[in-house]
DNA sequence: GCCGTTTTCGGCCCGACTGTTTTCAGTCG
């Protein structure tokens, strides 16, 4: 069983620090990429190391005999000797430093050492002062850089949702794609991977004539800044602070690029490898024998793959979180896709807080091609919606006249509101009309966790709650997740046969991917919701899909993929 | 410090850009 894996995040981030201060005091290179490597191995096990010995610890990948003991001593006393030593003899803002773009561990200790400094401000008062001149490494245009860097991080550039990272990267590469000499163009790294937030947006592309498209990309108007500037990689910052990066390569290198550029780190690492056990070598340009450095191949991703004795793996499962071992394995899951979603279950209209009225909504469904379609607006419990069995009546009668209209099916539905018991809006006879019903979280998002999770098992338990809705209840950047004993909500979901929503607004992608995976081991289904308020909210769909993906489902477990009678067979709960 | 179809020692992912270096170190992704 997957349980919770708070302790392994703890033990990750105390190896991590670990690695950080053996890269400051100068240890050699091997030694911090280890500890760097084993932290990854522990945050990534699926099982909590709470309680674990050396010898258990042993058998998780990269924790050898020296960091096993390291890591028991921490679990068994809360401190290790060895990194308390370290935290001695490093001030805890030289670390802090490290943080600064452009200053790394050897730098940050060379300041250290001759002058002192031990924070970010103290650097940037010392560079003010004058005090670097003089001291070897540090010129001119590294003292402005480094004022630069610590301006950027005190407004700290943080990471955007999909919802403003994707926009954007759509409207580069098709600006990219109208240059002259541009071969091919699309964007890579995390937003490939659909991960929930993007920390800078890599968009690659194929010419022989780079100059004319670094030229075009730092003359775009979205551009504020251009950090880095050659003909193989740009970097720019964006005037709402993001930094998109510009790599180009020659055309037949398209797919060994892409890979490498879409990542993430740690499957690149795998890959690569992968390929020096081949005796290959692995870059963005191709896969070379590592001895005659002669190319083998590069033109697309599936020929990179299959030249690693790999079949091609799904962007957004390239975290290295097992995906390596089920391609060896021959078991990568076939994954969900927006073309497999045959409806939507979770949406609005201008009868409560959406913005189009029902038949508009019913239009653009049908617009998408969707088989079947829920209308859900809000139960009478948010009082400021307005909602009474009247106006859900009038809704209904008005929806079953639209009924199959284009080929769409429409399901009259009400989002339900939990309150704080568990409880939701309306009696199970008045509930017993609708043809489903979705319940969700919208106040009271601190309860203590033994009352939240009792909480969302009695909705699930509620024989006539169909779909939990975004289960979290976390908005991305805005507002932390709600915090349950999830393994109990899966438990329960599973049993009830309630499905968890992936609501696919991108500020909320909630449920989140790790939570997906989890669940999924239970046997929980879902239902992958754009929860739409206006028309164009309909298209969010693909980042639901995409964290689903990113959960390891496949169209099996997503209910909104299956046929009409299949589906309702799945509302009746078993009843 | 970890690991092993190169196996108990010797290698560890790899390339781009910047700044200050006159041939390369540091940093980043």
């Amino acid at each position: 069983m997957i349980r919770m894996a708070r302790t392994n995040d703890d033990v990750a981030a105390v190896l991590e620090e670990y690695a950080d201060l053996l890269a400051i005091t100068g240890h050699e290179d091997f030694k911090i990429r280890v500890y760097q490597k084993a932290a990854r191995s522990i945050g990534a096990y699926p099982d909590d190391i709470a309680g674990y010995d050396a010898g258990a610890l042993r058998q998780i990948p990269n924790v050898g005999e020296s960091i096993a003991a390291k890591v028991a001593e921490y679990l068994s006393s809360g401190t290790m000797t060895k990194l308390e030593e370290l935290r001695g003899r490093v001030p805890a803002g030289v670390r802090a430093l490290t943080h600064i773009p452009t200053l790394g561990p050897k730098r940050a200790m060379e300041l250290h050492r001759h002058l002192g400094v031990d924070s970010p401000e103290r650097l940037e008062a010392a560079i003010q002062a004058g005090a670097l001149h003089g001291l070897p490494g540090f010129g001119p245009k590294t003292e402005e850089n480094l004022l630069h860097g610590i301006a950027l991080m005190r407004d700290a550039g943080e990471r955007v949702h999909l919802g403003v990272a994707m926009p954007l990267a759509e409207d580069v590469v098709a600006a990219l794609q109208a240059v002259h000499g541009c071969r091919r163009c699309d964007y890579a790294g995390s937003l490939r991977r659909m991960k929930d937030t993007i920390g800078d947006i890599d968009v690659l592309a194929t010419s022989n004539r780079p100059r004319v498209l670094m030229d075009a990309f730092a003359g775009l108007p979205q551009v504020s800044e251009v950090i880095v500037r050659g003909d193989k990689k740009t970097s720019v910052r964006t005037v709402q602070g993001l930094q998109v990066d510009l790599r180009v390569v020659p055309p037949d290198a398209w797919g060994a690029a892409m890979q490498y550029f879409t990542g993430a780190k740690a499957h690149n690492i795998r890959t690569r490898e992968i390929a020096l056990h081949h005796k290959l070598k692995l870059s963005e340009y191709g896969v070379f024998d590592a001895v005659t450095e002669e190319k083998i191949v590069s033109k697309t991703e599936e020929e990179v793959y299959r030249r690693l004795g790999l079949p091609w793996i799904p962007p957004t499962l390239r975290e290295d979180t097992g995906e390596i071992e089920a391609a060896l394995a021959g078991e990568l899951p076939e994954l969900v896709t927006e073309a497999d979603v045959r409806g939507d279950l979770h949406t609005h209209t201008d009868l409560t807080d959406g913005h189009a009225p029902l038949e508009d909504m019913v239009a653009a469904a049908a617009e998408r091609g969707y088989a079947y379609y829920a209308v859900t607006d809000h139960g009478p419990d948010l009082y400021m919606q307005q909602m009474t069995l009247d106006k859900a009546t009038a809704q209904r009668e008005r929806l079953r006249r639209l009924d199959g209209t284009a080929g769409l099916r429409l399901l009259h539905g009400i989002e339900l509101n939990i309150d704080p018991d568990g409880e939701v809006d309306w009696p199970p006879d008045v509930l017993a009309d609708f043809d489903l019903c979705v319940a969700s979280v919208h106040s009271h998002f601190d309860l203590p966790r033994a009352k939240t999770t009792r909480r969302l098992v009695r909705a699930a338990r509620n024989p006539r709650v169909n779909i939990i809705g975004h289960p979290s209840a976390r908005l991305i950047g805005r507002r932390p997740p709600i915090d349950a004993d999830w393994d109990q909500v899966f438990q329960a979901c599973a049993r009830s046969g309630t499905a968890l929503e992936i609501n696919a607004f991108p500020d909320r992608l909630d449920l989140a991917a790790e939570l997906i995976r989890r669940a999924r081991s239970y046997g929980v289904r879902f239902a992958v919701d754009s929860d739409a308020h206006a028309i164009g909210h309909l298209a969010n769909i693909r980042y639901g899909i995409g964290t689903a993906q990113r959960g390891w489902l496949t169209a099996e477990d997503v209910i909104n993929t299956w046929p009409l009678d299949r589906l309702t067979a799945f509302l009746r709960k078993n009843r």
